[in-house]
DNA sequence: GAGGAATGTGGGCATTGTCAACATTCGGGG
DNA sequence: CCCCGAATGTTGACAATGCCCACATTCCTC
């Protein structure tokens, strides 16, 4: 049948695909708890029981929502950490981190809060590692022993991290937190 | 009836009292999502719908944990500011915030979690609000014009607040986040 | 082209939040 | 002292959800 774009065409062409993006749209309307399998599979034109043969429960397809969200996350610190020159580089990866945050609210607050057991899935513990891994480097990379990088990277990922957080749950405004950073 | 030890004792003597006892359990042991209003209406030992004379919502019963979570993270840090000599008070506010995230995890981050909406819950945020001032008014009594205090409370919370926001969900241990205060 | 695997469907169950109607208990005014 | 309104608690019901089971359909390989 349609076999229209997607990968593999199945039944419906990519479900998985499909009740992602619909997970995100739900995501983004109503927080976490508006993500619901049921409400996905609606939106995907499927019956309420097609998702489990692409996610085993729901809190699988959260977590690889919030997982896509780290690679998002990931790929923006790294293109500002590229674009940047060595001594601007921690700044220039804190503003984008806050930018993240600012404009994806809804999966950030997914991606870090309460509502996932991140011990759980080993994909997401991985994406989120990735993400972490590119501030770490950027800290090491402007010397010093280990124990001044290990408190560094700390400080660092506690401010922008810290900033972020209140960005996205309404506490300051994103200006606000962008005075913290220099 | 019984009339054993609560204040006005009426049919049960102390719902209200009962059901926030219950809650907070609910809340250790299984996160926000684990604590619903037939499970602490079954701990309070009453029917299912009791909680409906004291709490108008699920949401509202959450709310009223978060906020005496906030009036006890407020007195903490109050502690904490009496006891320290002026020049130490910022960090010593700073210890008893991360002490509180580390000690009270799953109050932590319903508090500070996406679970709830700060903004309709009116004392919520107040008492969200009374805590955050006892920040910001030691920062105020170092001194400095307007705009380098702003600056200052904003650096000074994004960092304890990410610190403590890692520590809670189990990214850096209590210790890690130490190293980071000083 | 036949058969097994992948994918989707329909029905059902327990749990939950919430509403409405009814019952019980408390405290104050005749 | 008792009676009545208000506060509190109970029973029953409904829709929604996550998840399990048995069954149907479609794909791919041999």
């Amino acid at each position: 049948m349609s076999t229209f774009g997607g990968k593999t065409a199945y039944h419906h062409g990519d479900l998985r695909r499909g009740l992602l993006t619909a997970a995100r749209a739900l995501l983004h309307q109503g927080g976490p708890d508006a993500v619901t399998l049921r409400e996905a599979a609606r939106a995907a034109g499927v019956s309420h029981n097609a998702p489990y043969r692409h996610f085993p429960s729901r809190d699988a397809m959260l977590a690889a929502v919030a997982t896509d969200g780290f690679l998002a996350l990931r790929a923006r610190l790294d293109a500002a950490r590229s674009a940047a020159a060595p001594a601007e580089r921690l700044v220039a990866i804190g503003r984008a981190y806050l930018g993240f945050a600012a404009q994806e609210r809804a999966a950030f607050r997914l991606m870090f809060g309460s509502a996932l057991d991140r011990a759980a899935h080993a994909d997401l513990r991985e994406a989120a590692e990735a993400a972490f891994a590119v501030l770490r480097d950027t800290v090491a990379e402007r010397g010093g022993d280990a124990a001044s990088i290990a408190r560094e990277t700390v400080r660092a990922w506690g401010l922008v991290h810290g900033l972020a957080t209140l960005v996205a749950d309404g506490q300051i405004t994103p200006e606000a937190a962008d005075t913290g950073l220099a």
